[in-house]
RNA sequence: GCGGUUGUGGCGGAAUAGGCAGACGCGCACGGUUGAGGGCCGUGUCCGAGAGGGUAAGGGUUCAAGUCCCUUCAACCGCACCA
């Protein structure tokens, strides 16, 4: 052991050490415990940013913990390597995808390595390779055999700057998530999966996930947004079309005085008059005009026109006029509503602005509101009025009570809609996984043959970054014979969003080398499901949605063994740096190679787990990282220094004078407190500042003039195992320093010993009404009566009450007693 | 607009089930070691001379509130005409 903390050495030599003893290879072992721990897989970009190193930083002290409580540990990592900027760069630098995807893969593969985490590398995967995709190709053809993967014509959001569709998840504010461009609409037959039938059991089972951030939840139950209503057909006035529109309030079907159509809807063209036709144009050429945004904006004055035709109300019979407005959705619902002005807000400034009827049904029986001349809509439960023979019901009855009606009397039914669409999945880009279907004048859509999988993408490709999808300039691909009929058939083009490639690659980490098979089945019964997951909330919504609806369709087939994927998730907070999410464009990037190189790994994963408890947004700070280095600089001399004194020390030692006691007593709270800080609450920052605590003491206590030698030797193994997640390599150094010639990776976590951590005696505080006025010592772990007799004898205490007048004297033992006086 | 999260020294943060606010670290100051600097070691560091005050602001419950309840404000995140 060199004097000084030599950290590029160290790291270097133990990284070597644990690459060439397979220290980190994983097998399944049933007489043991598993512990399935997962950071999201990286986008291998080619650099590593500190997101990265956070993310995989508390994964790692996770799995090293996990493993030193004697779980068996699968901690596996991978590529998500499918993706737009391999394409990009293709067309720019003209490096084929392939190439510069692999280039970015052995790069960042290396600067993992440099961090010290310890992966099961045999288990590596990536995406882009054929022997990954072709199980992607796989399941798509599971789906499709199912019914739940079909072609579909549709006006589908468009990137004109990325050219190619986009998933609703990924558009964000009107935008496309990746390039910020404003997304358009485009008319175009794409293949989608139909994630919509499991809306429900997707929403439902987020009740299962116990161990999942609230807030996650929550925003999976709002995209998924189930609304519960009822369906009514309204028949057209002069025409045996029907129209049928969603509602969650049947119970206002009689205060309807007007329908209104989404622009798109099919009825339009049919139903509009001669008379209203010119309107009708004008209106929707205007919308033509219109973004996305601007149409849908909250802000946005409703506005529509009267078709010229009129629908009648299944209830009372009575003709309301059908307008088009632009505050209707086509692809909500039915495209289509029932308007009732009186109860919703919506409808209630459409129809003051076109001076419609509003026929109060609900009356919320309060004097303050005049039904008959509302200021708003009145949007609240009530009683029913002007609605025949429901008049006098509670509304909320009467929405039961009308749809039964309907249904009884064919009018209509209960219905449920989600928000949540079904998951558009072409895209017309090469670095993807080729979608495996054919289609054949015959036979239609038809999968590929399983023996014939993988569809490989094609090499004889030209990027132009327009159009299409670069395969359709492939001169092979495309042709290609019906594997029904053996006819000839064309195959598809498009390559899959590579969010699907990530829906299920958990599920192959437990089988990742399998040529057979997807995955054994028996070998993910043991793993499965996730017990740790840990990523960023950024992926709160699509890919833990996506993934969670993967592992719901491979459940059903018998290829997952259970409902819900991952049993608990850490969403890790942001990195900043002055304040700020660290970015090119406002120069503030921290790059980790350089952190490593100038202090170590260790430091650059103790800094970042200690600066900020996971879930928050760590501030990055020049300084802290020093102190983190300082810290372990200090640890090292530490031990440096005392190994001669230890080195042949018994491991049995009393415990004899006060100094030992105290240093037995800081050494077995801190060891509980990390134990806790690490098992139950991922509290990494305050495990680490008890590990402070512990230093200081033995510096202090190295200062002693008489040393016992057999507890201080316990209390540096000790304190070297429980640092070891966080910083393994200089650990790993010292405990080689202090006498063992193996890694320190499959010790056992210490115990601590309950009798230690009881003082003799604990200092509390005298309050006189709440306020502190004196501290004392008085005997630990008294029971209350005990604790009030010896605290009454005490002579400052004594002091205290004289000549006062106590109401009251409430003790608290080991913490403090209370007087309360007048 | 709806939903959510957060608000504590100069800074990052601690206080886990209502019980001594500010652990631990950074920064700063002083002292020691040193020819000097750096490094290391030590001491101090919420405000106030003091009584006392203090956890975004105001109110409440309690013997006791950063923690519970009500009102308000600010910042951030998600969804957003969802019928």
């Amino acid at each position: 052991m060199d004097q000084h903390y030599n950290f590029s050495k160290i790291e270097k030599k133990w990284q070597n050490y644990w690459e060439e003893n397979n220290t980190f290879k994983t097998t399944e072992d049933k007489n043991k415990e598993k512990y399935y721990l997962l950071e999201m897989f990286p986008y291998p970009s080619g650099k590593l940013h500190m997101g990265h190193v956070r993310n995989y930083s508390i994964g790692d002290v996770i799995s090293r913990y996990m493993t030193m409580r004697g779980k068996n540990v699968l901690h596996p990592m991978g590529w998500d390597s499918f993706g737009l900027p391999a394409e990009n760069a293709a067309i720019k630098n003209h490096v084929h995808p392939n190439i510069w995807t692999w280039k970015n893969i052995e790069e960042m593969r290396q600067q993992l390595k440099m961090l010290g985490l310890s992966y099961d590398w045999d288990r590596e995967i990536a995406t882009c390779h054929p022997d990954y995709y072709k199980w992607m190709q796989w399941i798509f053809i599971q789906f499709f055999n199912k019914g739940l993967a079909y072609k579909k014509k549709n006006p589908v959001n468009w990137c004109p700057s990325c050219q190619t569709v986009l998933a609703n998840e990924q558009v964000v504010d009107g935008c496309c998530e990746r390039c910020h461009t404003l997304v358009g609409k485009k008319e175009l037959e794409q293949w989608y999966l139909k994630i919509t039938e499991y809306a429900d059991r997707l929403l439902k089972e987020l009740d299962l996930l116990e161990g999942w951030p609230e807030k996650v939840k929550i925003m999976q139950r709002n995209w998924i947004g189930k609304s519960e209503g009822a369906e009514v057909d309204f028949k057209i006035a002069g025409s045996d079309k029907t129209l049928c529109v969603f509602t969650t309030r049947p119970d206002t079907l009689f205060g309807v005085t007007y329908m209104v159509l989404a622009p798109e809807h099919p009825y339009v063209k049919e139903l509009v008059s001669e008379e209203c036709s010119k309107d009708v144009e004008e209106f929707l050429d205007k919308l033509q005009y219109m973004s996305e945004i601007e149409r849908t904006s909250t802000t946005l004055e409703k506005e529509g026109v009267f078709i010229g035709s009129y629908a009648i109300n299944p209830l009372t019979g009575k003709e309301v006029p059908i307008y088009i407005a632009n505050y209707v959705l086509m692809d909500y619902g039915t495209g289509a509503i029932m308007a009732v002005p009186a109860h919703d807000q919506r409808d209630f400034e459409f129809a003051k602005k076109y001076n419609l009827d509003i026929v109060p049904v609900v009356d919320p029986g309060d004097p303050e509101i005049d039904l008959y001349n509302l200021k708003e809509a009145f949007e609240a439960d009530g009683t029913m009025i002007n609605s025949g023979t429901f008049n006098g019901m509670n509304s909320r009855k009467a929405i039961k009570d009308i749809t039964a009606y309907l249904e009884e009397k064919g009018l209509g039914k209960a219905a449920v809609n989600y928000r949540l669409r079904d998951w558009l999945i072409s895209r017309q880009r090469y670095w993807g996984t080729p979608i495996p279907m054919l289609h054949c004048e015959k036979c239609g859509w038809v999968p590929e043959k399983i023996e014939n999988l993988p569809v490989l993408l094609p090499t004889d490709v030209e990027f132009t970054g327009k159009g299409e999808s670069p395969l359709t300039t492939s001169k092979s691909f495309k042709k290609a014979l019906c594997p029904k009929c053996g006819g000839e058939a064309t195959r598809e083009t498009d390559t899959m969003d590579t969010f699907l490639d990530s829906s299920w690659y958990y599920l192959r980490y437990t089988d990742a080398q399998n040529k057979d098979e997807v995955w054994d089945k028996e070998k993910a019964k043991y793993w499965m499901p996730v017990d740790q997951y840990i990523g960023g909330v950024e992926h709160a919504i699509l890919h833990l949605l996506y993934a969670r609806f993967f592992n719901k369709f491979l459940y059903d087939l018998g290829y997952s063994p259970c409902i819900e994927p991952f049993t608990n998730l850490l969403t890790q907070g942001m990195v900043l740096k002055d304040g700020a999410k660290m970015s090119k464009s406002k120069g503030n990037v921290v790059s980790p190679e350089e952190i490593i190189k100038k202090y170590g790994a260790d430091t650059a994963r103790l800094f970042i787990l200690f600066a900020s408890p996971p879930e928050k947004e760590l501030e990055w700070s020049d300084t802290g990282v020093e102190g983190s280095y300082r810290f372990l600089s200090r640890v090292y001399r530490l031990v440096h220094e005392l190994s001669d004194t230890i080195k042949d020390a018994t491991d049995s030692y009393v415990v004899e004078t006060s100094q030992d006691r105290e240093l037995n007593y800081v050494l077995n709270t801190t060891i509980k407190k990390v134990t806790d800080d690490l098992g139950n609450r991922f509290n990494f920052n305050t495990a680490i500042s008890a590990i402070m605590v512990l230093v200081n003491e033995l510096y202090r206590y190295k200062s002693e003039s008489v040393l016992n030698k057999g507890l201080l030797r316990h209390a540096i193994k000790c304190l070297i195992l429980i640092l070891s997640p966080f910083t393994p390599h200089i650990c790993e150094e010292m405990w080689q320093h202090i006498g063992h010639d193996s890694t320190l990776y499959h010790e056992r976590w210490p115990e601590y010993d309950e009798a230690a951590l009881v003082r003799d005696e604990t200092e509390i505080a005298i309050q006189i009404n709440g306020k502190v006025k004196e501290r004392i010592m008085v005997t630990s772990g008294l029971s209350k009566d005990e604790f009030l007799e010896e605290a009454l004898q005490n002579e400052t205490v004594k002091a205290l009450l004289d000549g006062k007048n106590v109401i009251k004297i409430i003790p608290v033992p080991d913490k403090l007693l209370n007087i309360v006086v007048k």
